[in-house]
RNA sequence: CGGGGUGUAGCGCAGCUUGGUAGCGCAUCUGAUUUGGGAUCAGAGGGUCGCGGGUUCAAAUCCUGCCGCCCCGACCA
């Protein structure tokens, strides 16, 4: 047994050995992912769909109970609309892809694949928006996006993603700005119930700000390498696109005045971010409330008069609480092959049925996150599971939490942050001067980046822990993916 | 766009040095016996050897041009 199970192992690289390679054998062998013919294309699979459902679910509900509602713009924008807004064409311009034919002959206009919709959303919104009585408008969209990236990874970078978009229309400022930051921390609550990701949230630097945006609010996760991961984004984009678009109404004092504007995203990227937050070396480690499958049953010994169905049994018990459960009783299949194979897939709880529980009136509950064991009565067994699923969400958070932060720490010298940055990455909180010659310097000397300046600030000084001149926030450091 | 690697069955690989009718493991299919941590036996199917050109009686193998993909950088969600 002991050398079938470093024969299993095998299967997948080891964190420890190749990340890169771990997460790419994970996704693949899992069928989450495949690559298509296209370069930096990727083909999301069941298994990894169905994840992105989950998400989608889960933040449509809280989108349309603070208001918004869905709507679909086309994927195609005439070049001249891209250009209206000075700072985003010269953001987006190196990486978007350009349809110049239709059939045989050549477009009087090019028309670019969206990279984002701001351009063609304000371009209709100035048509639509008449009175201050129809604001706020709170829309958003699901849809994919192209970016014809240089080098790509499944979930992390890919040329076409699936996301949202919330677009949304104010009359002041500061309601532009509640309206960010709401979204903000809806995104954070996502990852944090919904997925277990602890998040750093907070503002980027005007270097890392999203292209046309007044302010840009990020939530950053770190994952079992070091490296942290972009999350989530919220812009409040103040009037840069409605000015560059016309987007005018007639205000409460009868004056045409211009609409404050935000948007806001999150992409299939955060299915990359889970599977390098939780996963391990048997593969994914699903977290439950968004894996696909939250419990398997496997019988076992199945052909024993009434297991499979007590199996079935406890199936329809799970199903009737809500539980999404899968039974595996294919008998071409070993327990011991099962056992792995859910294991890899990160299934959260395994439920194991035999003739010597039924007898004792349990059931083998084996924890993906721990890979624990135990007796699980079946007095009661959907509430038991249900509790169990809780459990194991917590406890992953945690995990995930201890994790990051034993990967935090203060810059203390910048030479010993240096070394740190090469080896073994992590989160760096430092007080930062706010210059952009500081950040340029950080990144050339290091490749980190200024993750955020977080909400939560912390007073750890007043000069600049990378440069020495007074320090104006405090900021999080990080390699990025 | 720079650096590195790779291309032979669905997947992982051997064969190439020294040219001679394409092989192994896993997976798949059929049947039987099995089932508390990747079962066993018997049988079966599956290939324009990345693409083009050349040398040769003969090319997966030698020469040549091209292409794809992966990884690491720079750029970006």
């Amino acid at each position: 047994m002991a050398k079938k199970e470093m024969e299993f192992v095998k299967e997948i690289t080891r964190m420890e050995d190749d990340f890169a390679q771990w997460y790419t054998d994970v996704i693949l062998k899992t069928e989450l992912v495949d690559y298509s013919p296209v370069k930096g294309f990727m083909v999301i699979r069941p298994y990894g769909y169905e994840i992105w459902e989950n998400i989608q679910a889960f933040l449509d509900k809280r989108f349309k109970e603070t208001g918004h509602k869905n709507m679909y713009f086309p994927l195609l924008i005439p070049e001249s609309l891209l250009n209206r807004e000075k700072e985003h064409v010269e953001g987006f311009a190196p990486e978007v892809a350009w349809v110049t034919h239709g059939g045989k002959e050549e477009l009087a206009e090019r028309l670019c694949v969206r990279p984002t919709s701001e351009t063609i959303i304000c371009s209709m919104y100035s048509k639509w928006l008449q009175s201050y009585r129809e604001l706020p408008y709170l829309y958003n969209q699901w849809c994919s996006v192209v970016r014809w990236e240089k080098s790509t990874r499944p979930f992390l970078r890919t040329s076409e993603f699936l996301w949202q978009e919330g677009h949304t229309l104010h009359e002041t400022y500061e309601e532009a700005q509640d309206e960010t930051i709401q979204m903000l921390n809806i995104y954070r609550q996502m990852a944090e119930e919904l997925l277990a990701i602890p998040m750093v949230s907070g503002r980027k630097s005007e270097k890392e700000k999203f292209a046309g945006a007044y302010a840009t609010y990020t939530i950053e996760a770190l994952m079992h390498d070091g490296k942290a991961l972009q999350s989530g984004t919220s812009h409040n984009l103040g009037q840069h696109f409605t000015k560059a678009f016309e987007i005018q109404y007639l205000g409460r004092g009868g004056e045409l005045e211009f609409p404050f504007h935000t948007s806001w995203g999150v992409s299939t990227r955060l299915i990359g971010g889970l599977i390098m937050v939780h996963g391990d070396n048997r593969g994914l480690v699903m977290p439950p409330r968004v894996a696909p499958t939250q419990v398997v049953i496997i019988p076992i010994a199945q052909n024993k008069p009434g297991v499979l169905d007590k199996a079935y049994e406890l199936k329809a018990a799970l199903v009737e609480r809500g539980i999404r459960v899968e039974l595996n009783d294919d008998t071409n299949y070993t327990p011991g092959w099962k056992f792995n194979e859910y294991e890899m897939k990160g299934v959260p709880l395994r439920i194991e049925i035999g003739p010597r529980d039924i007898q004792n009136n349990q059931a083998m509950a084996a924890r993906r996150d721990t890979l624990e064991k135990a007796p699980m009565s079946l007095d009661g067994f959907a509430d038991n599971v249900a509790g169990m699923l809780d459990t194991i969400h917590n406890a992953m958070f945690e995990k995930a939490k201890k994790h990051r932060d034993s990967m935090t720490f203060v810059v203390d010298d910048y030479e010993e942050f240096k070394n740190r940055m090469a080896t073994t990455a992590g989160f760096a909180k430092g007080m930062w001067c706010g210059e952009r010659e500081c950040e340029d310097k950080i990144k050339a000397d290091t490749a980190a980046t200024i993750r955020c300046m977080p909400f939560e600030q912390e007073d750890l000084g007043s000069v600049c822990h990378f440069c020495g001149k007074p320090a104006k926030h405090m900021v999080y450091v990080a390699k990025a993916y």
